[in-house]
DNA sequence: ACAAATTTGTTCTATATGGAACAATAATTA
DNA sequence: TAATTATTGTTCCATATAGAACAAATTTGT
């Protein structure tokens, strides 16, 4: 006997759903964010705190785990995890403030910035493959409108 | 003394980072996504996979637990705990499948479409919200790239 | 100048979540 | 039909993550 939901279609949900838009965005972030944070961890060995801190610092050449925690948008605990294991990888070098004792300054190391490379040359690929499916000028579009 | 960081400007890294497009969809999901799921579950109690077992069962009158794991691509064990918790609140009811001892048929109860009601309310002033900033010819080509 | 409030980074704790393994059942293949 | 394989739902376990509370340092207000 052949699989009873083969032919099941799930999709009429988008159409349904009494908030498409917003539910689509969702859709997207799942088939999208998610599994690249997912990928990033396992090819890289990276938790999102800390890639977050590596992509911060690869643009930022000075930064405190306060600034990372705003930018990300991520509880402080979360980066000063991340910190601490980037440190003992040797991703970042902390050195501590002289006019604030409280916070340190976080920078990327050679390793750090090596490391960066590799996960956005990944990324990178992996943008170009998900918006292949856009033609050039909807792709123009979509940047305008984001 | 005035803040320190008051001035530091944190969004050119939006221009300057590898996957600008990738970015900010990611950028989106984590400024909206995350958020609504955050409300979701301290409003109206509801984890994430107990809010999709919600709304997917408000939108097909019956469904397995594999179903429901396939259409919000979630582990199955996930599902299985919001099942029972579901079930626990009473807003699914469980019928045994007679065709297939394996599985069972899940429904929404009155009370779960209740409470589907009351949060998708939510969810539809929110997405208002969210896209009152684009206009109404952006709104549409937005729908269209989606 | 001194008390109160704020900020930073940290630890502790609770919880949401995913992966692996499992038993029961059903489907497939030999 | 018998043996193998696949599927469903579940439990167990590991881990990523957020919240609360904390000490140390700094800033603010009187």
């Amino acid at each position: 006997m052949a699989r009873k939901n083969d032919s099941l279609d799930y999709s009429n949900i988008f159409e349904a759903v009494e908030f498409p838009d917003a539910y689509k965005v969702s859709y997207l972030a799942k088939a999208i964010v998610f599994p690249t944070y997912e990928d990033v961890r396992k090819d890289f060995g990276l938790v999102r705190a800390e890639y977050h801190l590596l992509l911060c610092l690869a643009h930022y050449s000075e930064l405190t785990a306060q600034d990372v925690a705003r930018i990300t948008r991520r509880p402080r605990n979360s980066i000063s995890r991340a910190v601490h294991r980037m440190l003992d990888l040797g991703f970042l070098k902390r050195v501590p403030d002289p006019d604030d004792a409280r916070q340190a300054k976080l920078q990327i190391t050679r390793e750090g910035k090596i490391m960066h490379q590799k996960i956005s040359a990944y990324l990178v690929d992996r943008e170009a493959e998900i918006f292949s499916v856009l033609s050039d000028t909807e792709r123009e579009s979509f940047r305008e409108l984001i």
